[in-house]
RNA sequence: GCCGAUGUGGCUCAGUGGUAGAGCAAUUCACUCGUAAUGAAUAGGUCGUGAGUUCGACUCUCACCAUCGGCUCCA
């Protein structure tokens, strides 16, 4: 650290500290992705080294920083349950305490696998065995404690003021599940107590909007176990957010030149062996008949009378493509439909309405030529953009280019070449449209690469919420040729594609980002008419109905309790506007406003009710819930 | 599917090897009420399901189902 001269000590954020990396050491603060880096990752070796000296057996395997804290895997037969935690946490206090200097070093291959099994530590053996020719194999060593890590560390264990120990899980060895699951200890770290208590407290109130929670205390779904997993039931609350949701998806979508088909929910397995889903997404499908034989894995099983509940809807509106021949000036042919698709998840999965196994998609296919492929997949972008827009969605996503792992082949349809020259064509589109994306190896479709629009729940878990796909396979497999202006036969681009994505998680993320409390436009419950005593329902049912004419959504609290019991149930139940009615407002034919957001508004005539609601609702005003 | 946790009336939760309580909700009665909880009474549970251990299980064991978190997978 030749010179460099060592700032006044700071606290919270800009806490510095040097780190220890390949080729020297530097100064960074927690503000900074270094920073922070290093700081987890100094935390997953205490971690790790106060589990060595608990259980000295204990196998490592890794123990990287993450996105808020850090996890390290171990190998080791029983579970780490809560007391064990706590004798973890007490044994890493007490390595901060000893203040351990961190030493970097680096061996050539034969002596660092040399001393790793001398170490007893097979993963780590394995590890430097699959590192590159040309990699230098760096170790960090604390007091006792030496680890196969590439950095970067802080300078000493004493460097680490605030943890915690969040979780126990269960983690398969390189991530998959052919390999023996390991068992995973999750914390986190900040420079001091205060940011670490906000981070916990900012997690605790994340989980206070779990739609998962929410959605059911507030009636818009529930499950029943009879039923089975990824099945919910949704209550007239949650279907009337859902159907104004499709409304204005389907109504857009009509406007933007696409066309809606109602295709079947269940096919013959002929259909699925043309796709590639039999081969590629049978593990995937809810197969109907005599599947012994499959299972049984016979080459010469007569499977074509297995019928299958679509897990997407492509190959079923190709085959409205394919009812008359095609010419250019056909295309693009925009088809869209409200699909529900069927998928036979693993029963540990399903997650609200974030996962399911029956779940209703905004479902398109965009049939084009070759040079309408970019201005096609521009088009769908820019719906799908208006969309989550208008929801309120669109500042908490980011977007994904899912490329497929070339070294994976057997999982995808076609060659590499068109594989790369696909991939390459999407990526000059996304540039070209300045989009900020990162790219990711092996999360394509099937049959095509995607770029997938990633937002993330309460618990931080990132999910797809809307994808779109170019799919160079599919024309060819179904035989969806078009007649060019040559007179040749040519097989046109498919574009896969959604505009709002799975209605069921876009309304659990919806709820979640709402607190339940959704905009105006898409409240189950836009008003509620709160009636001073039972001398004034009467009026109130009046005015429901009149409301309900103008189209909004209206209830009406009949029951013989006082205004206030009223209003605070309308609040907790979030119901955006309440018109309460006495003797006052039925004498001169007004309401008395509240809203949830502001409090009382004093008192309006009907009709300007019904014309500020109205608005609200035509604008797509959203309001920023807080719980 | 794998690892772990959980499962008591509609909801939130107490509880003990000797066949269960509280608050909210519901129902009834009284009050006819002005911007976040009126009072009283009543009713409601084979303690997730099924086996097993036991004289006896909600409580112990096992299996299954469901819910939650993580892994894998994915919209």
């Amino acid at each position: 650290m030749g010179g460099t001269v060592r700032p006044a000590p700071q606290r919270g954020w800009n806490a510095w500290f040097f780190c220890i990396y390949e080729g020297g050491n530097d100064m960074f603060d927690f503000s900074s992705e270094e920073g922070r880096t290093s700081y987890r990752h100094t935390s997953s070796h205490i971690l790790a080294q106060a589990v060595k000296r608990l259980w000295p057996d204990t196998k490592l395997a890794i123990g990287p920083a993450i996105d808020d804290g850090f996890y390290y895997d171990f190998d080791r037969d029983e579970t780490f349950n809560k007391e064990d935690l706590e004798k973890i946490e007490d044994m890493m206090s007490k390595i901060i305490r000893e203040n351990l200097p961190v030493e970097r070093f680096v061996l050539p291959r034969v002596e660092a696998r040399k001393m790793m099994e001398q170490m007893n530590e097979p993963y780590k053996v394995e590890l430097i065995d699959d590192l590159p020719e040309d990699a230098e194999i760096s170790f960090y060593r604390q007091g006792e404690f030496t680890d196969l890590c590439a950095g970067p560390h802080l300078e000493s264990t004493g460097e680490v003021k605030a943890y915690k120990l969040t979780m126990v899980a269960g983690a398969y060895w390189r991530g998959s599940e052919k390999n023996k699951m390991l068992r995973r200890i999750y914390g986190t770290s900040f420079p001091d107590k205060g940011l670490l208590k906000e981070h916990l407290n900012r997690i605790e109130e994340a989980k206070k909007r779990d739609h998962n929670k929410i959605g059911r205390e507030l009636k818009y779904f529930t499950t029943a176990e009879c039923i089975g997993q990824g099945l919910p039931i949704m209550l007239p609350k949650g279907t009337r957010v859902l159907q104004t949701l499709i409304r204005f998806v389907e109504d857009e979508e009509i406007k933007r030149g696409y066309q809606y088909t109602r295709t079947p929910f269940l096919a013959k397995s002929d259909l699925y062996k043309i796709s590639g889903h039999w081969y590629h997404y049978r593990d995937g499908m809810f197969l109907m008949g005599d599947t012994s034989a499959l299972e049984r894995g016979d080459p010469d099983a007569d499977d074509s009378e297995i019928y299958a509940l679509r897990p997407m809807t492509c190959p079923f509106q190709y085959h409205a493509y394919l009812n008359e021949s095609r010419s250019y000036r056909d295309l693009p042919i925009r088809y869209a439909e409200t699909s529900t698709l069927f998928r036979n998840e693993s029963s540990g999965e399903m997650h609200g309405l974030i996962r399911l196994r029956q779940f209703t998609i905004s479902e398109g296919h965009l049939i084009c030529t070759p040079e309408q492929l970019e201005p096609e997949f521009k088009g769908a972008l820019d719906l799908a953009t208006y969309i989550l827009d208008s929801v309120g969605l669109l500042e908490d996503v980011t977007y994904r280019f899912s490329k497929w792992d070339i070294n994976n082949k057997e999982k995808y349809v076609g060659t590499a070449e068109e594989w790369e020259a696909v991939q390459d064509q999407m990526r000059r589109i996304l540039n070209d449209l300045g989009l900020n994306y990162k790219e990711a190896d092996g999360e394509a479709a099937f049959y095509g690469p995607k770029l997938d629009i990633q937002t993330k729940n309460v618990w931080g878990k990132e999910d797809t919420l809307v994808t779109i796909q170019i799919d160079f396979q599919q024309g060819k497999l179904f035989g969806m040729e078009y007649t060019d202006s040559d007179g040749q036969k040519k097989y046109p681009y498919i574009i896969h594609r959604t505009s709002i994505g799975c209605y069921e998680r876009t309304l659990a993320l919806l709820l979640e980002k709402y607190a339940g409390a959704l905009p105006l436009w898409m409240a189950p419950e836009q008003a509620r008419i709160l009636p001073i005593s039972d001398k004034h329902a009467d009026a109130a049912k009046v005015i429901a109905a009149d409301l309900i004419g103008k189209g909004l959504r209206v209830e009406v609290d009949l029951r013989e309790e006082k205004i206030g019991k009223k209003i605070r149930q309308a609040q907790i139940e979030k119901a955006p506007y309440m018109l309460v009615i006495g003797d006052k407002e039925v004498e001169d034919g007004t309401l008395s406003v509240r809203s949830r957001y502001e409090g009382d508004l004093g008192t309006m005539a009907i009709d300007a009710v019904a014309e500020m609601l109205l608005r609200e609702i035509s604008d797509k005003i959203i309001h920023h819930q807080t719980l």
